[in-house]
DNA sequence: GATGCTTACGATACCCGTAAAGATA
DNA sequence: TATCTTTACGGGTATCGTAAGCATC
């Protein structure tokens, strides 16, 4: 048995069976991998694959049983590297973070800016992606860091910890009907207020969306959404130009950016908590358990209500 | 990085750091795992082990970061193999249980009889040692099972099971004027009772000796000990000899092969409780667990009086 | 001087990739 | 026919063990 074999196996099942794309981002021949599998299965007194003649399709019963240890054995193996790495120098190496415009718009820079300072050396990625795909990077290992306010709470195989929590506030021109109302201070607006006009806000599956839909439907209102974007600098260029109000994530309203537009905060909504989130088992560089301190430096403190902090010290 | 690599690693820490004997139990070549050694160092970039010239004293601090790590990769590997062999053929293996006397004498016959009809192709391999042994039995792999009343329960590498229950009792000559008391019916037999005779028990660290001392110590008394065995088969003999009063575990006495003998329960001894154990994330075969079955089958109910029970199913 | 680790070196075996063959869709 | 896996085969490499070198005790 040997490390290659069980990662041949793991990249085989990652490609759906496919041994030449598996073959590929191994960098190595289709030849290759069908001899390691075979080794692998004679070794095992098993066969591993289902077959179809000399099609795979998927994993045998026996397959399926060992393959959650195998990954196992390959991410210790991993992880020994990245230990390795971090006595070695740690304060250099790869940082990769998961996040969605909401986040990397608004709340990373100053962590980021901070991490930058204190990590020169670290070479830290930003990808933006929407949360399907942030989960997706991060269950892959292409991430070892997605933050995002939906889905990531919900995996399993992710440890989740909360960054903070924010509500929605609704946006409107300054000369807006609303604008007035907010600004004499007797802001008692409810959501009947705001079905009365045209709605700009985030996609589904975005920024809490879901949460919006649930408050409208539970209140029995159809709200007019006339527009639906991935991102609130989008949201308020058109609620800017009149096409509606707009309904954005707190946090994206900037006082001094935004003077065109007036923010107003309103409770109906709920509360939603961005999440930070790893891979269960996946062991974070030093610098990495540093940056999630520098968003949240709560987090650290076990406290009752968080355990899944715990994870950060031995994970 | 290769599972060799590991194991020469684990292999050679266990070997207190000389190389030759670790090459002897891996039977390869000193010079192989010298360089294996240092290809390993190599690729995680940071020496894993003391030096003082040519010599190994002990592992670095990076070797003792990553070396927990490491027999992980190594039990997982060989839990690989177990499963496919337990899927292969169920009812084929080897099953080593390390246990004491005590147990390998009054309490294992009933449940291995029964396990040896229901796997005849097992091959069951029964070690006695003193409970110490039994630990690094279990603890270095080369016992599945390890089954004594000390020590056992109290090592956190190890899942602990309890067996059962037991007392120990007294045992006298049917001449003896303890027994009259007995056979009288009016049995108000008491720890100073008990030293007013020569006193003939195990030694120290065997079936519950530790919980005898502590009761005497307790009640302020000093028994006259004159001799102190390893199993009650001797402690017996010199019963029935006339040498003194003996102390056994109940389960030892057999009224029918010790009718020289006759026993008295006593219950200021103190319950003692006998445990099956086995190594934290050694996974066992089917028919080991089978085995913890015959043996206590209440031990399956994942009463929440006991959790560990929990570790058979899921290890 | 005895033990123990490292290095050197030659033979062996293993692994890899190309290419052809066989199978599936 | 096109895609995909297996088998065959030859070149290259890595591994292994013997043996010599050298440090520690």
């Amino acid at each position: 048995m040997t490390l290659l074999q069980l990662r041949i196996l793991r990249e085989t099942v990652r490609h759906e069976f496919n041994l030449s794309k598996a073959a590929d981002t191994l960098c190595t021949s289709q030849s290759g991998l069908s001899k390691h599998i075979k080794d692998l299965e004679h070794e095992l007194g098993m066969s591993l694959f289902q077959r179809h003649g000399k099609r795979l399709l998927g994993l045998s019963e026996g397959g399926q049983a060992i393959l959650p240890i195998i990954n196992r054995i390959i991410q210790d193996s991993e992880n020994l590297k990245g230990i390795a790495q971090d006595l070695r120098q740690a304060d250099q190496g790869q940082l990769t973070i998961a996040t969605t415009h909401t986040q990397a718009r608004y709340t990373l820079p100053k962590p980021i800016a901070a991490f930058k300072q204190q990590f020169p050396k670290v070479h830290l990625a930003l990808k933006q992606a929407d949360p399907n795909e942030i989960r997706e990077l991060v269950l892959a290992g292409d991430a070892d860091i997605g933050i995002a306010t939906e889905v990531l709470a919900e995996d399993a195989a992710l440890v989740s910890l909360p960054f903070y929590e924010w509500q929605h506030c609704v946006i409107a021109p300054r000369d807006h009907p609303l604008s007035q109302l907010s600004a004499s201070g007797q802001s008692v607006l409810t959501l009947s207020d705001i079905c009365q006009w045209p709605l700009i806000t985030y996609h589904d599956g975005f920024t809490g969306r879901s949460r919006i839909d649930r408050t409208f439907q539970q209140a029995g209102l159809t709200p007019d959404i006339v527009l639906s974007a991935l991102d609130a600098d989008v949201i308020k260029t058109y609620v800017a130009l009149g096409m509606g109000i707009g309904i954005i994530a707190g946090p994206a309203f900037d006082p001094e950016q935004d003077q065109r537009l007036s923010q107003i905060p309103v409770d109906f909504f709920g509360k939603n908590t961005t999440w930070i989130a790893f891979r269960k088992g996946h062991l974070l560089r030093g610098f990495a358990r540093t940056f999630i301190q520098l968003c949240n430096p709560e987090i650290l403190s076990d406290s009752p209500r968080n355990p899944a902090a715990a994870m950060l010290h031995r994970p």
